[in-house]
DNA sequence: CTGAAAGCGCTTACAG
DNA sequence: CTGAAAGCGCTTACAG
């Protein structure tokens, strides 16, 4: 369609206005005569003319466009949490361009050179594998930014996470109280500060009740990892009655080696706790009792934090820590005295 | 922080050149004297200058933005499209900026409309759900569209699919040669055109082969209507001995009440094929035969479709089809003097 | 409330 | 090869 994009230009034209008065109509900033404004309105319906974001940019200074760097969204928890945090920011109007983020450090660099030239007014992180070299480059350049679900211990950058502590904590007891003595973890990646605090908290917990874990062992969050070291657990001559697992996804996987390969009845031979509270979770198939990530509430915060960043520049940074909440099903035994919710889905 | 951003002016001013020079050493437009070309190079990296997209955009009239608008990420399929894709853009100069289409018609055409005032060069329509409404909006404003995983028969707007038809002709017939008759199709969506291709050649299968279909139901591809149809199949006269199913995620439902609730092995009191090869189609816990989507080959497509039809506006829309691949494993049974393949991971 | 003017940071003919 | 000039489509003081 060749046909050239109407101008703001072409709209006054038609309208018997300046061309400034037309732009003063769509972008609300100041005061036009509402007659005019309607008749401006009109002939813009009319020619079909949309603003072009693009001029308004330039010499606003603000793109309205916020970047938000991945690492893969295989898992459904990002994909999710990009989805949430696309329309949360949409409804503020900001759309969002997506930048994954690879390995090595060339790549990390390139990223941020591809933000700064994009002229993004905002950035979420979003990934527990971007390199710290990422988050400080990100910082120097001075664009407001918000780590998601990332734990990174950069004083100045503002971080979103679920309180990977606490749940950990919270699962290791519900396990102890359900009478488990050989309580086993099987962690997420000792260098990714969600799962090193879900490992913390499973330490805090054993250690208060004066439990030694049977074993920790970093399985990097990989099912496959998290199989193999199950069979390895197993194999032992003290087998674990309990297993806390860092992610669901990894849970999945331990289940299938208990069932399917050690003809392991779960819970009654072994209880399995998990995290995330992944959608599969709730699959019958699984029936995982784990601790779930607010992820709703951690998009708000992660979206409010970048948007007070951009809107308010000079703020300190925040911190927020979302609580998470243990969602009970049948993979763990059920501490007596406790009820048992009714189907959580 | 508040140091306002490098420009090409202030690079010239340091380099002693002046600013087109600057700009023709970062747009490779022309020819610049190699040596002062380098000068400008050093120049910039000191002073850390990166080019203004948002200008280059506004006069180039390319924004190098490509808008993909999606429904939804949880289904991991799309996610990792999503990322690929965009990794196949990025790689040609192009970010992507994701649109999440809701249902109404008011959401409908607001994307639309800002699609046009972002400026887009190119649009990925991905999304099963998209109303012809969006679709034809989207025609009419001229800019390059390529449909992904989408039937939609407009013949002015070029698309790229699996062959949905002969994957679904494909599983059954696997069906039919392990001697199976009492063949069900759980199918996808009537309203979506792969869903609908893959019934059909289920249809057309079975009617080559003589066969009358056990039953042929639409689940909207819906993991729990699927679940919900087959508890019916199952409570009438004559059970089916075989379940060819339109997508993977609702092939896991459909095993899960096959086992856990009607207490049926499978494949041997009835075979399962599902669609897509989902990751954890290779689970063992499902080990779910299925026919692969070619995501990777699909992807390439897309992108090389878009990009030309960018690069060349008047190009005829083109019409892509990518075959399938069916992945045996263990969820159905295995027609005599078909090899088993090794293990497909 | 509203028009004329300048300018956002680039690219692109146009001369030389 | 390279500088001076115009312009991409808007926004934003500045007068009135």
């Amino acid at each position: 369609m060749g046909s050239a994009r109407i101008t703001a230009y072409d709209v006054a034209k038609a309208a018997g206005v300046s061309q400034p008065t037309v732009s003063r109509v769509f972008s609300r900033s100041a005061s036009v005569d509402p007659a005019k404004a309607e008749r401006v309105r009109a002939v813009a319906r009319e020619l079909g003319y949309i603003p072009n974001l693009v001029a308004r940019s330039l010499n606003s200074g603000n793109s309205f466009r916020i970047g938000i760097v991945l690492a893969y969204l295989k898992n459904g928890f990002f994909g999710e949490a990009l989805q949430d945090l696309s329309k949360a920011l949409n409804k503020q109007g900001y759309s969002v361009t997506v930048y994954f983020a690879g390995n090595s450090s060339d790549e990390v660099d390139a990223i941020v050179d591809d933000l700064l030239a994009d002229q993004v007014d905002g950035i979420v992180l979003a990934s527990i594998s971007l390199s710290n070299a990422l988050v400080s480059r990100v910082r120097k350049s001075g664009i407001p930014c918000v780590l998601f679900n990332r734990g990174q211990s950069d004083p100045g950058t503002s971080m979103v996470t679920a309180s990977n502590f606490e749940g950990g904590k919270q699962a290791t007891e519900f396990l102890i109280k359900a009478g488990h003595k050989r309580i086993a973890h099987l962690a997420g990646w000792r260098k990714a500060l969600n799962g090193v605090d879900r490992r913390d908290g499973f330490l805090a917990a054993m250690e208060s009740a004066g439990l030694n874990p049977l074993a920790c062992v970093d399985c990097h969050f990989r099912r496959n990892v998290a199989m193999e070291e199950t069979r390895k657990l197993f194999a032992q001559n003290e087998v674990p009655d309990a297993l806390f697992v860092a992610n669901d996804h990894m849970a999945f996987g331990v289940l299938e080696v208990l069932r399917e390969e050690l003809g392991l009845r779960v819970p009654e031979d072994v209880s399995v706790i998990g995290y995330d509270d992944a959608p599969m979770a709730s699959w019958k198939t699984f029936d995982l009792t784990t601790v779930r990530q607010p992820l709703r509430q951690m998009i708000d915060a992660t979206a409010n934090t970048l948007l007070n960043e951009i809107t308010n520049p000079s703020c300190a940074p925040e911190k927020i820590e979302i609580p998470g909440e243990l969602i009970v099903r049948g993979s763990a035994r059920i501490p007596t005295g406790t009820a048992r919710p009714k189907a959580q889905t």
